[in-house]
DNA sequence: TATTGACATGATTTTGAAAACATAAGTAGT
DNA sequence: ACTACTTATGTTTTCAAAATCATGTCAATA
């Protein structure tokens, strides 16, 4: 469903989130090992994160990520679409060159409407809300 | 969501499923160029999904594959784990190793509902209902 | 039974995502 | 200024999916 580099795209936005202290930026090693992920490839995908204002980040000692309030505002369906594309829970199921309720496809209808519901939840649900103490235990996060 | 290999092996069925007349047979030729699929590519696809008594294929002269009545009774979602295996629709969105309510990622709630839906709809659509006369005609099918 | 037309199978090549490598650029402390 | 630390950027390598190539097998027909 999402890339790779997609899916360790969120799981680093969400891990800012969670373990984000006060004025206390979080390494690409320390986010790499945590996540089990390779560094220098997760330290790619947050800086495209970076280039878009997704995410923040310091160089230097002490540097590292963390999550400006602005950032905590963006949407998840935002992070997937900075990595994977605009199209992404978009386009043909089947691969068909346009997908739409007018040319649709065999199976369009089987999966349009859940579609839109995942796209639905993805964007009403900001960074900020995974930011919030008291949550469930996530297995490797 | 699905490869190609399994989009290929879904539009390939649902094109015989269309097409199919009685005692015609289909060659990987005229399905490969109608789809606009390579050629090669889908003969695999189709001695695959053949091998699982998905299909049915003549050899020889005015041979082909075709759709048995027992093919016919099979679901989307058989063809589907045919070729991209019994976890697709399964597993964690997130990549994480084992996808369940009792150890869900941070999205897990936000697809596990949609996605069951996917499965079921895919489930109780077999192949036969493509081959009804009448249905609206599909974009490069 | 020879030929032809199709599926079947194995090996090989191509392609692009994933990962690794190398180096630059910026910041904090000494 | 110098050093150490960390992000930023560009290039290269790895790997598996996608696609192609080459050859084998089977059935209809003359
Ligand atoms: S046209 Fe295929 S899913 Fe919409
Ligand atoms: S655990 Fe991630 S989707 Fe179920």
């Amino acid at each position: 469903m999402f890339s790779k580099s997609c899916q360790y795209a969120i799981r680093a936005t969400i891990y800012l989130a969670m373990h984000q202290e006060e004025g206390k930026n979080l390494g690409v090693k320390e986010i790499a090992t945590s996540l089990d992920v390779p560094q220098q490839f997760l330290a790619k995908i947050l800086q495209q994160l970076s280039r878009q204002n997704l995410v923040s980040s310091i160089k230097g000692p002490n540097g590292g990520f963390y999550l400006s309030p602005e950032n905590k505002l963006n949407s998840l369906l935002q992070i997937i679409e900075c990595i994977d594309g605009p199209l992404t829970l978009n386009s043909c199921v089947l691969g068909l060159p346009q997908c739409s309720s007018v040319t649709p496809c065999p199976l369009h209808f089987n999966f349009f409407e859940y579609r839109e519901k995942m796209r639905q939840t993805l964007g009403a649900t900001s960074i900020s809300n995974f930011s919030n103490p008291g949550l469930p235990p996530y297995p490797t996060y």
